[in-house]
DNA sequence: CCGGATCCCCAGAGATACTG
DNA sequence: CAGTATCTCTGGGGATCCGG
């Protein structure tokens, strides 16, 4: 049984020995005394993975153009300043572009760049791989919220 | 001219077509007037795409078990406070299983999930892309920042 | 001592009203 | 219509405390 149980430590380990290469690449530092001047999941990823920026990649995606208020509509909740903030960010790192028809009432279109299609890609992958989970963890919440209960 | 204009206009109309019926798979609802229960992206992915706990998934493929305190110091500049909630959060969902020893001090340590070590795989997916995609990002930054100076 | 929990505080998100 | 301005307020960081 110890041996069975090394077994699976060795394979853990071996897996995880995978990863630090990967972590050494993607981090550049992994040595917190001494950051990399730009981490790629702090500074650049990290900032495009929030509700509203997944929301609106997947959108302008499956809709090509969109207008201001056609965005805000679709991601239901969102104030005009969020959604603002978070397009003019989306279109300083390039993952869209913004079009302005100078017309009475005035018009914007925003649109994925190539950077932003090929970020679309990227996510749909993530966002059809959760979407199978979602029974998974709907469940396993439920399950933690009932030992919470027993415990109180 | 028109009809190399129409012909990408149609490419691009094709690709959101295909990207529109993912979207309808994901979402549920694609009518903000009826939200489904339980949005993927807003209530299952966007809590666990943060920046505190993408690093901390990808740390502990890293390292197959980190106690608290070590986490916290390869996370720089995280609050206990954060790490504490980032950690509940992602064992709720069922990310990742913590064990605690009643030594003196006291030993807890993380570990990741089966279900963790997919999701590890779809970050590491998303993290080898965006660290290619870094000089360019930055190099877009910049010069947007360009464009605010000569504005003003 | 370690792993948090608690308290306090502030930047940043949200709601509302307003303007080019 | 597409945002800004303003106010509000919550969520996250820092410091401190505490049970094991």
């Amino acid at each position: 049984m110890g041996k069975v149980s090394n077994q699976i430590e060795t394979v853990a380990d071996a897996k995880a020995i995978k990863v630090q290469k990967k972590l050494k690449k993607v981090f550049g530092h992994l040595d917190p005394e001494q950051p990399s001047e730009v981490c790629p999941i702090r500074d650049i990823l990290a900032p495009v993975t929030d509700k509203w920026s997944i929301l609106i990649v997947l959108f302008l995606g499956g809709y090509s153009k969109l207008r201001f208020n056609q965005l805000k509509k679709m991601l239901y909740g969102v104030s005009s300043k969020s959604l603002s903030e978070r397009l003019k960010w989306l279109e300083k790192d390039g993952y869209l572009k913004r079009e302005m028809f100078s017309e009475v009432p005035i018009r914007v279109e925003y649109q994925l760049t190539d950077f932003g299609l090929a970020y679309l890609e990227k996510l749909l992958e993530l966002t059809e791989w959760i979407n199978l989970q979602v029974p998974e963890v709907v469940k396993r919440r439920y399950q933690f919220q009932q030992l919470i209960k027993k415990k109180e």
